[in-house]
DNA sequence: TTTAACTACTTGACAATACAAAGTAGCTGT
DNA sequence: ACAGCTACTTTGTATTGTCAAGTAGTTAAA
């Protein structure tokens, strides 16, 4: 009934490209996120796919003190990760064309 | 690992979208969906959704024989269900924005 | 010093749903 | 009789987003 299925799979995709772009930790990723849009994003949702990234391979993790607060893990793209990621890109954009073409009808 | 999960939710707005356009039966929306790109799309992926989309009272549903081959369920669309489709609409273009924000960096 | 607020990550339970596989069944042409 | 197409059903499984609650460090106000 909801739309929150709609985020499956489109999570996995956004958080890997926002590590893609830099070295970063989960609650900044979730700042992040929020920013583009992705607004209610919690972190029960967030961390759990980190660390579904981490065990395929596609990032990896380096932990360090917080200069306020406890403990991060920093996160890294892997060259497993790039790959996945531009995998990821292109079936994207084959589903919302097709998608596009049948909900507005446009080419 | 596979992009499967990106149908999630995906599937539901499109089939509504397409008994919108007119009565139609669930064969037919399977050539119609391949048609428009969703190549692979099997019958134990589709029919599960019509079931689905019946109970929750977005499409009503006449049984009629065919001309070639058994019984055909033929569905259409109700007035909950362009709500619904309308609501879909507005929820898919959201999360894509924001996801084409992340992806590509477009505005 | 206790309390709140913010940072930061973890864990458990739950609901949805795409897909594969196998089955049922009617019709047509060879 | 058989293959091939149309047409729908059912059962099982894996994945994953979300809620809720918990743990824990830091800083600043009460």
């Amino acid at each position: 009934m909801d739309d929150t299925q709609l985020m499956k799979g489109i999570l996995e995709g956004c958080v890997l490209s926002v590590i893609s772009k830099g070295e970063t930790y989960g609650y900044e990723i979730l700042t992040e996120m929020e920013k583009v849009g992705f607004s209610d994003l919690g972190e029960g949702t967030l961390y759990p796919v980190l660390t579904r990234l981490d065990k395929n391979g596609y990032i990896s993790c380096r932990k360090a003190k917080s200069p306020l607060g406890p403990i991060r893990k920093y996160y890294t793209i892997t060259e497993t990760g790039i790959e996945r990621l531009e995998g990821f890109k292109e079936n994207y954009k084959k589903i919302t064309d097709s998608t596009n073409r049948v909900l507005f009808g446009k080419e």
